[in-house]
DNA sequence: ACTTGTATCAGCCAAAAGGTGGAGAGACCA
DNA sequence: TGGTCTCTCCACCTTTTGGCTGATACAAGT
């Protein structure tokens, strides 16, 4: 039996050593460090090389869990990464799979759910919460509907009430682009004004 | 010294268990019992007796935290609550300290932030995390920033998504008016445009 | 009686947002 | 190679929204 090592990123200190205590009880994980921020995650994995990262995607200050995962990724694709979240918003679902996340868990699972990710991860297996699962099936039964990254990361911050201007200097592209876009997330949520994507997006994605 | 027996309230598994270790170390606090529900925590609490109770807000199903600190707190007004919980928003500060809540934690909050508020809090003296307090201060400095009734009804309908016109149909009142209420909602709110004010108030406001 | 707060309405103007109909570049896949 | 997506950009036009100023009416408290 070989032991799982553990990297765990979250910026709250009680879900860390809870996260800590529940893994500390398989013999066959162990917690190799801990970081409290992206920025602090890619310096821990540099010094830790852990089987597995445990992370939760929102970050108080600095770089998001997106971000990170992309970095980690990028700097060693062998490494297993599980999104460990409180909600199970769409755009980020998507957004995590796409930077190459291997599951997604919410914070809610089970222990035996988070040990079954754990160890899922290391051989390959994608393993998500329920809830998580459903909405990607339903993402797959309508592909018209799904925003795309992109669409994503705009109604992201379109739900933090940017103008199209704002929009566009956030994202490096022209005004018109962000028109484009937000018109086609409209056409996909089934709304005809921002003010309805921005709600639809956040009671139905659950962002925040 | 005395050992000060907490009851733990709180859905997420994990963070129930990083409570736990975290206040496992120190050698006058003792958790004498764990929730995941309303409904749970009001039988462990006439179980067990705590002197503190640590209860998140949102729970997933059933009786909500401000429900169960309103019973609570009927049932034995000596006992000292304090919530925990993962956001400031306004609304659920007011609500929670209305119901009774001794103290206000953000989940993020330092492990000796924690401590002292449980120990606060058996002496009656209530802790908060500092951005809560500063709410908290800010409402209490300016009274011109809470909404009236018609404004906040407005509100309402507004992160429904409608338009002006639709907002004057439903209300029976000119278009002319909603743009005066939301002219005033803005201003109090600080925001600019209807999509902030949205954003604003679906996340301070808890409104869904 | 006077002030304050709330709710209602109007008009004017500038800015922002939304609708329509394109179009080109790069990736990916059959 | 051809088709399909995605992301990017543009122009033109209409509708919506927001800022500003000002007004009336009613209720409640001082």
């Amino acid at each position: 039996m070989t032991t799982i090592s553990v990297l765990l990123v979250d910026d709250h200190t009680v879900v860390r050593s809870g996260l800590k205590a529940l893994l500390g009880t398989q013999p066959d994980i162990a917690v190799v460090g801990e970081a409290s921020s992206g920025e602090e995650a890619l310096d821990a994995a540099q010094q830790h090389s852990p089987a597995v990262v445990l992370m939760d995607l929102a970050m108080g200050a600095g770089m998001d869990g997106i971000e990170a995962i992309k970095h980690l990724r990028q700097r060693n694709p062998k490494q297993a990464i599980i999104v460990f979240t409180t909600y199970d918003s769409d755009a980020d679902i998507v957004r995590a799979v796409d930077a190459g996340a291997m599951g997604y868990l919410l914070k809610d699972a089970a222990p035996e759910e988070i040990f079954a990710a754990v160890r899922g991860a290391v051989q390959g297996k994608s393993v998500m919460s329920a809830p998580v699962a459903s909405r990607l099936f339903q993402q797959l039964r309508n592909p018209d509907e799904v925003l795309t990254p992109r669409e994503a990361e705009l109604l992201s911050l379109l739900t933090e009430g940017l103008s199209n201007r704002d929009l566009g200097k956030r994202l490096f592209i022209s005004e018109a682009t962000v028109k484009t876009h937000l018109a086609h997330i409209y056409a996909k949520l089934g709304v005809e004004t921002r003010a309805a994507a921005i709600a639809t997006a956040i009671r139905r994605e659950g962002m925040r």
